[in-house]
DNA sequence: CACCGTTACGGTATCCGTAAGGATT
DNA sequence: AATCCTTACGGATACCGTAACGGTG
């Protein structure tokens, strides 16, 4: 059994059981994976993969618990590897960091900038996605940090870190009827069409719910995928919409009003991720840190200990 | 990278830095290891021993987090060729049950016989220590399975799985004292002398505290790493002791007498340890299941997976 | 001198790439 | 015909064991 047929393995399982492609993406030749995969199995006494007429089709029941196996395995020999090259001191390296859109784009800016000071010679990569998707990318080994807001549940697999709590907020257009009431409620706010954030976000869920507590449906006319996107939506009139005080800034949205309504929803809370039992390079806690600077690497540590 | 240099590497420090040693466990030749070793060093670029004068003297510092790393490969390059073995049915195998003592002597060998019946050719070896020593026997991969009582807190690295609770009774010499009494107090129990278990066990904190609790100093004039010795020597009256009722036969034990405790003593539970991550073949699910019923397939991997 | 680790060297086995074959859609 | 996996074959490489070397206590 060797590493290296354990990486055969999971590319061709993450090539849609095809060795040509699998080859492809890693540089090779297909009778070589196709030869190591056969040794692999013969030597393990198992087949791997249902064939169908000599081409795979998927993968057999041993040859999911072998994969999920193989792929802590491959996982830790990266680790091992990001491990080395930090203790030989080399600052360089990469940084994959999974987000949403709201934080990439409203608080992730000004972290990059000052990462990016510390740390010049790492690149970071941002991935973009719904929180379900962000959670995978960690998971699968194909982002090192996620960060998310309300995304514990989504986060079961990883060690989630609280980092900061946002108030939400109300937008609407200037010169809606929401702003001259003395003290908005549920009540004066289903009144009005609302814009939301897609099914796939926590945030979504967390709407729905509050309206629910006071057996209210709220009328959502529209769900967008990103803030920017619901901003102007509102802007046009379409809406109003809930989102956390991140999202808006007083300067740049001049065309938008925002009314607190931290006493009428939860205050939401951004979440960093990262696998459990995987090695962090010094940068990626410098990354943590940067973000959120109540955390120290000792206090990650500890979490992940946990 | 390769397994095998890993395997080296943690072959090397487990036979206290020496590769010649590390060598004939491993059934190879010195230069090999040694070659492999430093092929490993320059591919990660880092050194992994503090070299003295030529000889290894101890791991360098990424060398900690390197082999921390790999143990957990290893382990699972253990588990991959133990699911592959469950898969292709092959019944046979070994297993490596860590307890104490008390488990080992009392409760065990029935559950071993039956066992031995649905899997007769699976070999079981039984490895007997401290609390300590068990949780470690499994957490560096030694055994399979960890057996003890009131061990939840040695047990922080392992999946616990709680199954018996055991009365604690006081066992004494027939004509003793206590025996007279009609309702037995930690008062009339502080008088007399106490024959304990090591500090190494989980049982003697446990007594101790429950006096302390009542501010009282048990007298313990004997500590033993045994229940069988602990009843010789209360059978010779040198004192009276305090076991779980697992422990005592009053078929065998005729030269002594039993007291129920169980209102001054918190019950006792035994524990089931696992590594987490680790992949159970399919007769060690059995294994749990003969010796404590309740526990599933189903309920272990979940209480696992949590 | 005994012990230990490294270097040197040669044979074997392994791995990989090219080329060709067989099967399916 | 195109795609895909496997078998066949040859060359380069890596790995391992024996032997010899340099240091140390």
């Amino acid at each position: 059994m060797t590493l290296q047929q354990l990486r055969f393995l999971r590319e061709v399982v993450r090539h849609g059981f095809n060795i040509t492609e699998a080859a492809k993406a890693l540089c090779t030749s297909q009778p070589g994976i196709s030869k190591q995969l056969r040794l692999l199995e013969q030597e393990l006494g198992v087949e791997l993969f249902e064939r169908d007429h000599g081409r795979i089709a998927e993968l057999s029941k041993p040859g999911v618990t072998i994969l999920a196996i193989a792929e802590r395995m491959l996982m830790d020999a990266n680790s091992l590897k990001g491990a080395a090259r930090d203790f030989s001191a080399e600052m360089n390296g990469n940084l994959v960091v999974a987000t949403t859109h709201t934080q990439a784009r409203y608080a992730l800016p000004e972290v990059l900038k000052r990462f990016a000071v510390r740390h010049p010679r790492v690149s970071v990569e941002l991935r973009q996605g719904t929180t379900r998707q962000v959670s995978r990318l960690v998971t699968s080994g194909d982002a090192d940090i996620a960060i998310a807001t309300d995304a514990s549940a989504y986060f079961k697999d990883l060690v989630v870190i609280p980092c900061h709590s946002w108030d939400r907020i109300v937008i609407t257009v200037p010169g809606h009827p929401l702003l001259k009431l003395k003290r908005l409620t549920l009540e004066h706010l289903v009144r009005y069409p609302i814009i939301a954030y897609d099914h796939e976000f926590a945030a979504r869920q967390l709407l729905v719910q509050a309206f629910e507590s006071h057996h209210l449906t709220p009328n959502i006319v529209l769900s967008a995928l990103d803030a920017d996107v619901i901003k102007a939506c509102v802007a046009m009139d379409l809406g109003v919409s809930v989102l956390t005080r991140l999202s808006f800034d007083p300067r740049r949205d001049r065309n938008l009003r925002a009314l607190d309504a931290s006493k009428l929803f939860a205050s939401s809370v951004t979440f960093i991720g990262v696998r459990r039992n995987s090695f962090l390079r010094s940068y990626m806690y410098d990354f943590i840190e940067t973000f959120s600077p109540q955390l120290n690497r000792r206090a990650i540590e500890e979490a992940m200990a946990r």
